[in-house]
DNA sequence: TTGAAAGCGATACCAA
DNA sequence: TTGGTATCGCTTTCAA
């Protein structure tokens, strides 16, 4: 008459409270620590955790205590580009050392597929949202706004976000670098990045660069913008492209440092020298930039802290704590030497 | 007397069911598609799931269902190692195409955090889980055998894996790489990698390399196991640990390209001149070496395939279809002009 | 300190 | 073509 232990031969909690002889609220009070038991029917209960191997069904819990899992949806665009894996590790890191998980969504730079990987990972109720980003289609805005989850947005400093937002001016970043690129007597200058339907983090960086080597007297001659991943060989023959469709090109600032480590290699091959006949500025202060022989022109970001802060916001707000609504990260110029400073 | 919607205020089947004027079966047959059922019918409830805004809640569904989640877990030991990142978007964008989501789990190469993570990620019911490496805790392997899913378990060939394995044969990619370099005339020979507490691919892989460099009459003079992240920086003082504190090395072979890079960096700023000076051999066909200077001497591996290899095995599996337990990824050395080849 | 009963939001199964 | 009812594994609530 053995009844089944239950469908899915899965041991669930009364089953372990059958077995030590208590009721199932006893369990799973004894479970989730909760007290309000002796420690004789503790210790009975434990071990037959041990005994039947029991592991507990979030999903069940989660569902009948109509509160919120542990998981956390978190979106990128893709994981070719080092930057995007660094704020990733930040999150995941910080998510994970306090006992939640990252549900990953990789958009492919785009709002339609960003919408749909809302749409999939809210039905499965996560805590909360981490987007990348700060422009996202009116039908996911809608959605975000019904789910009455916290969101934090990443990467653009966004101070009217959603929820939460956390990043940088990247606008100000461009301007930054490009002032400084004028003021290192650059005037013709090329600008190599990828391009992508959405308006992004990268093209308000271009926004900014433009902004202010105009207003310097300069010329972004050339803004050459690749339908591909922001990495090394695409920073390699953009710089071909670049170089060949313009002329008078003095130096080149690149969408990030991978993508200025190709263009660098390029114009070494061609034998042209850095930075003598052409400047190179990249952009993010990736691992890459530690090992150069010529220190990169660059600007630093705190990827892992940037993510970092992100997990730690969303966390913040799941325990009811105040968090401010915008967070801006610091960036901060490498003059580096593969531009000449000319002060 | 308007009786509260629900709980958490969100859209439920029955709602979207009561204001279509049916039951709540019926609604729920119209959005799963699963026909008989009229065209009104059909209308009439897609018409107040539009109106209402309804999301379905699967957590509710998976539980109901006794089926399994669309979740499938993935560990990768950091994200920080661009061989790891490149097999993650192989997974997550097959696993994506195909209606899958990839929980993420970075397991910092330790056992204890894998078996915990993997803990907590069944307690999420998920569809499936892909692991990295072959070792596991005794504790890990009871849980993933008692859980039931399939597991695919990736990176090291494993043909007698938990339930499926894809990868590469690390110890012969080694043993090939080491061959190699002793066809070259090299005998002294130096490794700089990175060290974790668990046995590892790349430790089979120095295991393999050092069986054909010996067996071919040359010496691995001093392995330097470093405890950091195998990227470039680590590539690049792990060189200049190896060559102050032995002397007489003629060729260094690393754990991979971003750490070949580094030490190529550190060789040059040095003086030295490679291959002259000295040889340099890295791992893994990563794309920085697309644009360097120097073809490296390497090994290619397709990371992307092999994740996507993974995604679709476990797709295959929970799809019933027969699925082999494992499979072999092919690697090929790349000569590359890094190395003196003096054939 | 413990337990019994009612649900959470969906699906399975059977009946109409 | 439709609907009623039991059920999934757990927590909440209330009573003992």
């Amino acid at each position: 008459m053995s009844e089944k232990t239950s469908k899915n031969n899965k041991v669930s909690l009364s089953e372990v409270a059958r077995a030590a002889g208590v009721s199932k609220m006893t369990a799973s009070r004894v479970l989730r620590n909760e007290g309000g038991y002796s420690e004789v029917t503790r210790a009975k209960v434990m071990e037959k955790v041990d005994t039947l191997g029991y592991l507990p069904n979030r999903l069940a819990a989660v569902f009948a205590g109509d509160k919120t899992s542990t998981f956390v949806g978190v979106s990128i665009p893709d994981l070719g580009n080092e930057v995007f894996t660094q704020v990733l590790e930040g999150i995941d890191r910080k998510l994970g050392a306090l006992g939640h998980q990252s549900v990953l969504g990789l958009t492919q730079h785009t709002e339609q597929e960003e919408e749909k990987w809302i749409r999939t990972v809210l039905s499965w109720q996560p805590a909360g949202l981490i987007l990348t980003g700060r422009y996202h289609s009116t039908g996911a805005i809608e959605m975000l706004r019904n789910a009455g989850i916290p969101v934090v947005e990443i990467w653009d400093l966004n101070t009217s976000p959603l929820d939460m937002s956390v990043g940088l001016n990247h606008f100000d970043s461009g301007f930054d670098m490009g002032r400084y690129l004028i003021s290192c007597g650059y005037r013709n200058i090329g600008y190599v990045g990828t391009s992508h339907d959405t308006a992004n983090a990268a093209s308000t960086r271009l926004d900014g660069f433009c902004k202010s080597v105009e207003g310097g007297g300069g010329t972004v001659v050339r803004q050459l913008c690749l339908h591909d991943t922001a990495t090394y060989y695409p920073g390699y023959y953009g710089t071909e492209q670049l170089l060949s469709s313009a002329s008078g090109i003095e130096c080149i600032f690149f969408q990030n440092d991978a993508m200025a480590f190709g263009g660098l290699q390029y114009c070494e091959a061609k034998g042209m020298s850095v930075p003598d006949d052409i400047g190179i500025a990249g952009w993010g202060d990736l691992p890459i930039a530690s090992v150069m022989r010529k220190r990169l022109t660059s600007m630093h970001v705190p990827h892992l802290k940037l993510g970092q802060a992100a997990a730690e916001m969303m966390l913040a707000r799941l325990s009811d704590e105040p968090v401010p609504s915008c967070r801006d990260i610091e960036f901060r110029l490498i003059p580096g030497s593969t531009v000449s400073a000319c002060s």
